[in-house]
DNA sequence: AGTGTTTAATTAAACGGTAATTTAATAAAA
DNA sequence: TTTTATTAAATTACCGTTTAATTAAACACT
């Protein structure tokens, strides 16, 4: 059920400008004027749309965590699903792609992160988004080891995720996606039985030859 | 040159009542209005001995920074030189002493790192600190690797630290010493060298038995 | 097809509220 | 009595939202 009228047309076009302006000057300076002239509009749009700045703010949140949903699906359905070892690094090519790590997503996603501390709304959003990361991990690693230990190691793998991540949100380079794959690959190599390194392999060849 | 007068008790007594105000309502709604109430004075005190809002939030951040400096020094400091994974483990504990992991430190801490992407100074000092993190790890990781293997092997460490920090600030529980702890113990029984491991059993050993 | 009418989309300008800062006066200390 | 510390109130600057008017599009009827 596409939302009918102009509204398919500038809502989507006011997210976009959300994130440009939040990556431009930052949160607290980006306004409803600044915002909706990236859009080319009026800022009174803004509260026909959305019903005001907030219900556009939390839309945007809604975009951002939807993309990123869609970019580790994405990744995952390229994925043998027995290839454990393929299948994290795939999660992790997910939360690493080219528009995930852009400035502008970046810096909106942080900037969420750091208002949800505080609104309860958003708080929900970014939990549930957490738990999900978690769980896709846990799923994977459960085929390899005991649920416990599945489970610990779910949080560390999140953990390098969001660290490198967060890391890189500061870093005048930006996120170094090559140090995320290389670093959680090695943690995989250290971790992971021999057997399913080797699989692993064995479905790289095949996929290649194709 | 300790300052003089009331500042010295003033510029300390603001910049706690600012963190007590992040946590309480957020970075966005804590005004000078509020911060000034916490601790017990008006506004104009503020501009009085910070020059302004912008001058309270920079000295902030610098305890918050310098705090965790002291921190990392202090638990460097109880252990053995030689002691690399003792002291990994050290500087791990610095980072979740807790004074850091406290709702009021975290919620903070999290809105400044957000601020620094769009406030050049705040980005200087977020940037001394993150490095000062990876040069600390990478000392005692080169007594044992090579550099460029040290090197990297730091960046993963402190990817860990930072990333279950991140997320243990979302997390209604706070932050989990316990699992950052296994976690990172866990990462360098995977990584480090047998003889290095028995050599912290040994000081381990040894500092019980005084 | 052409014309009047209704509906949707958009805007400019005004409004109400809140925030940081300045000022000028007051209280306390040296 | 001079200096330091503090305040209450005024000032200035935004910012989000509302309102009332305007433009553009869709529709109905002849």
């Amino acid at each position: 059920m596409p939302k009918q009228g102009m509204a398919a047309i500038r809502r989507p076009q006011l997210i976009e400008a959300t994130m440009q302006a939040i990556d431009s000057v930052g949160f607290s300076r980006a306004n409803v004027q600044l915002i909706s002239s990236y859009a080319g509009v009026t800022p009174a749009i803004i509260n026909h749309y959305f019903g005001g700045k907030d219900g556009l703010i939390e839309a945007t949140m809604r975009q951002v965590l939807r993309s990123l949903g869609a970019s580790v699906r994405q990744q995952l359905a390229a994925c043998h699903p027995d290839d454990v070892l393929g299948r994290i690094q795939a999660i992790v090519c997910g939360n690493f792609d080219q528009e995930q790590i852009s400035p502008k997503a970046v810096k909106t996603w942080l900037a969420f992160w750091a208002l949800a501390m505080h609104e309860p709304q958003l708080h929900r959003l970014q939990r549930v988004n957490e738990q999900r990361l978690l769980s896709h991990l846990r799923l994977e690693l459960k085929r390899v080891f005991e649920p416990e230990r599945a489970s610990f190691m779910a949080q560390a793998i999140a953990a390098l995720i969001d660290g490198i991540w967060l890391r890189g949100a500061l870093n005048p380079n930006g996120v170094d996606v090559a140090l995320a794959q290389h670093v959680i690959k090695d943690y995989l190599e250290h971790q992971l039985p021999v057997a399913v390194l080797k699989q692993h392999q064995a479905f790289q060849a095949t996929a290649h030859a194709l």
